[in-house]
DNA sequence: CTAATTAGCGTACCTCATACGCTAAACTGA
DNA sequence: TCAGTTTAGCGTATGAGGTACGCTAATTAG
């Protein structure tokens, strides 16, 4: 499986030559499941559905690639094809704080991505340059060359987990701790029971929640980077 | 949806009376659906295998449980029935960092549960219960009480964003960065190059990656707290 | 005993992914 | 130009998986 991931993102393009020509190719094919994802959800990229949006016939699509598994991680890949969208920033803070919010971006741009992210799968050349290149801004900002891969990593870990009740909008928290409602359950869970309080402090500090984590993961990252000289 | 995964998760349980007495129940379904997943994956709980284990017919299982889809969350949440697992501890950076450490376990025990962590959900009575056991003991050993619930999501969403790597065994991190083996890669990706020269220090760092995030984060969590006074 | 209630489950249907093999369109070399 | 080669397009068939429907069976309430 992993052999297979990584045959299949670093593995040459194809090559011209001989025979039919391809009216199909593996980048149209997977740019229509993007959008046919962003549009209407992973479960509705079905190999049927993508020939009909191309005009296909269901079976062509396996000539470009190898099968729907695949085709996903070819999907998220594809995510981070073209040059990172970051500005340019002084300090490595920023850089990784925008980092931070960038990620965040793309997975509320393309919610579906979140479950392939968390998948296991291999790393592929769009991530690995979007990743390179962080590390190079960080080392120019100051950062020290053998911080830069786990300071981008860590910071990505803490995203992709704190994403996922930003996804949806801001109901998102609300439908979370739903059972709050409920009397009974603020008895049993009476610690919880503060934030159905109204004014509550907690309540507050969970709006910005992403924000908040983010700000304390750099905090501790400057700390360390100080305790280091 | 939300208010579907509510209303399962949350719900009267089996109220006994008339009728045919059941031989199956939800909670005999939910536990042997995870002793599959566990054992054989997510992809291998289906409503015919399960049936066969359970030494039934497929459509018995409908009266205990909506779907395929519901079965999952229930799934989830069950793996938190249960009291916490952890420690004691004197100071509210012990109780998260076991907090932390306990999660990882929890998906390294259960790796199928990761994608259904980071889908959309609601919170069910399992998890409600271990978050709050978590407050009550933060703010026992001194973490203001405003603090519990954000601190504890914080360093849960590290853990679920961090974990994956950590699936599988070592070897993940290996194969996270095969494409490093090929030289032109290393040209393309000169910052990530560092990472396959032998006796690299950012290589080094990264074994323990799970572990230098989480005490960045908690480092940074200690910085906020001392700044409040 | 009869009616009401609820569990078990066989059958049928629908959606999906995909293996197989044929056809079509190009290129290559004689 | 034509025969051979190569590769794309795709129709058909298969098998797996989820589940709606409705019948049957077991048990309790009156």
């Amino acid at each position: 499986m992993g052999t297979t991931d990584y045959d299949l993102l670093w593995g040459e393009a194809t090559r011209a030559g001989r025979g039919r020509p391809s009216g199909l190719s593996r980048e149209r094919i997977v740019a229509e499941a993007v959008a046919i994802a962003d549009a209407e959800g992973l479960h509705k990229v079905s190999m049927k559905h993508l020939a009909e949006r191309l005009g296909s016939g269901v079976m062509s699509l396996y000539r470009h690639v190898p099968g729907k598994d695949e085709l996903v991680v070819l999907m998220y890949d594809s995510l981070m094809t073209g040059p990172l969208p970051l500005p340019e920033a002084d300090h490595w803070r920023d850089v990784l704080r925008h980092w931070g919010f960038g990620v965040r971006d793309l997975f509320i741009a393309h919610p579906w991505a979140l479950t392939v992210a968390t998948s296991e799968r291999s790393m592929g050349p769009g991530e690995a340059g979007w990743v390179d290149t962080m590390i190079g801004r960080l080392t120019a900002v100051g950062l020290p060359a053998e911080l830069g891969l786990i300071a981008v990593l860590t910071v990505d870990c803490y995203a992709l987990g704190a994403v996922r009740p930003e996804i949806g909008g801001a109901e998102g928290d609300t439908d979370f701790f739903q059972f709050l409602a409920d009397p009974a359950a603020r008895t049993r869970f009476p610690n919880l029971a503060r934030l159905a309080e109204p004014g509550s402090a907690t309540k507050t500090a969970m709006k910005d929640h992403y924000e908040f984590g983010l700000e304390r993961l750099l905090d501790g990252l400057e700390r360390f980077i100080e305790s280091q000289h």
